[in-house]
DNA sequence: GTGGTCTAGACCACA
DNA sequence: GTGGTCTAGACCACG
């Protein structure tokens, strides 16, 4: 799968990492079980430091979302650790802001329903 | 209106302050044309340097939600200066890391919608 | 002549009050020997404070635009005290920065002339 | 390139700051792509305080005259947001009270454009 | 009283 | 090393 780093993005280029990997995931391009570029091999493709990837990686198996293993690298695997309503708040407290900022800026209800939508398409046509 | 810092967060001061005002604004708490407290008063209000105000007021009012009048100080004025198209796919941008993340935890499109409406309520109820 | 204060520009309202004087003087709406609203007559007719027309008159009088009389208040009254060389420095140093930016953004030096000849056009019709 | 403060001027400092670099980059002096020094090197090297570059810099970048990329600091990049009506307008209204008073100040039509082309031809020819 | 500017020094996140 | 954040305290311009 592409990444793409903005290195002119307010976001850390670590975090942009790991949105693009999860995005990869969401979007099956990276599927459970399959097999992450190395430290190494990710940070020459992407034209980044080592360590900016491996914060990444530790990160995304911080939250479930890889198996970091000596021998094979870093590999998908789901696995979450929080009960559905912790995720539920979390994603209701990363919302917020950005709701609060739509609907400032005019955005009705089914606008933005359909933002959501299409954005949601995408992943589950894979 | 009441603000309310949390320090151990990792976002910035300045941006829970700056998202608090939105969230003001959008849950009607705070209306078009209603002053502020000046940086000073609201910094000493909820304990925080009187720059880091001055920073939110100048990112809000750069982004059109205040404005800084040179006898009442900071005013809520809604003046925003992007197209709807852009103003759309900012929130698209924004979303979508948040989106994948539900995904990947097997939010479902419609448990997502009810989150995305719950929120949207108590906007409109105001 | 018609004042327009704009309460929420970066320009200082006296420097506002100062520059609309000016450019009633250069468009012809106040001629030489013209008397100009009382201090407070000023302050009153734009809704500001009594020092802020006092200081954008005490600063004509020193640039030389008005005079000021005890008994006849505020009279225009062209009376330079600056040679035409230094009048064309300062207006040099003022012109640079503007132009400057207008270069970067790509504003050709024909569209730049017809921006000066409309303003100057205007005066020029009085 | 060299900066010069002149800490008597009614201009502020990182007005100043933010002039001279949009000159350099019209004069040729700095390129785009280029690279400027970092916060703490040109305070230093001007003899200011660093928060007072890094507010220059954070305003040309608002403006889209550089952008502060992660890895290498601040860097010439002109991307402007406003389309050429507009800037036309800003340009307009920067440019009245100057000459406004150079119009009262009995400056010729032709004097004036003289001065702008001789300022016009400097960033030409680079 | 207001916001704006400048300085100083500290700590942190990032790469 | 970089820029970002926060604090602190001072002074100024403005109204």
């Amino acid at each position: 799968m592409y990444i793409k780093i903005d290195f002119e993005s307010e976001k850390a280029i670590y975090t942009q990492l790991m949105e693009q990997i999860i995005e990869g995931i969401a979007s099956g391009q990276l599927r459970d079980g399959e097999p992450l570029p190395s430290v190494r091999q990710m940070a020459e493709d992407i034209g980044i430091n080592l360590h900016t990837v491996n914060k990444a990686y530790n990160l995304l198996k911080a939250e479930g979302y890889i198996k970091l293993d000596r021998r094979k690298g870093a590999v998908v695997s789901l696995n979450f650790h929080n009960s559905k309503d912790q995720i539920k708040e979390k994603i209701c407290n990363d919302l917020k802001p950005i709701l609060a900022d739509a609907y400032c800026k005019k955005i009705s209800r089914d606008e933005l329903a359909e933002l959501v939508n299409k954005i949601y398409e995408r992943f589950d046509k894979a």
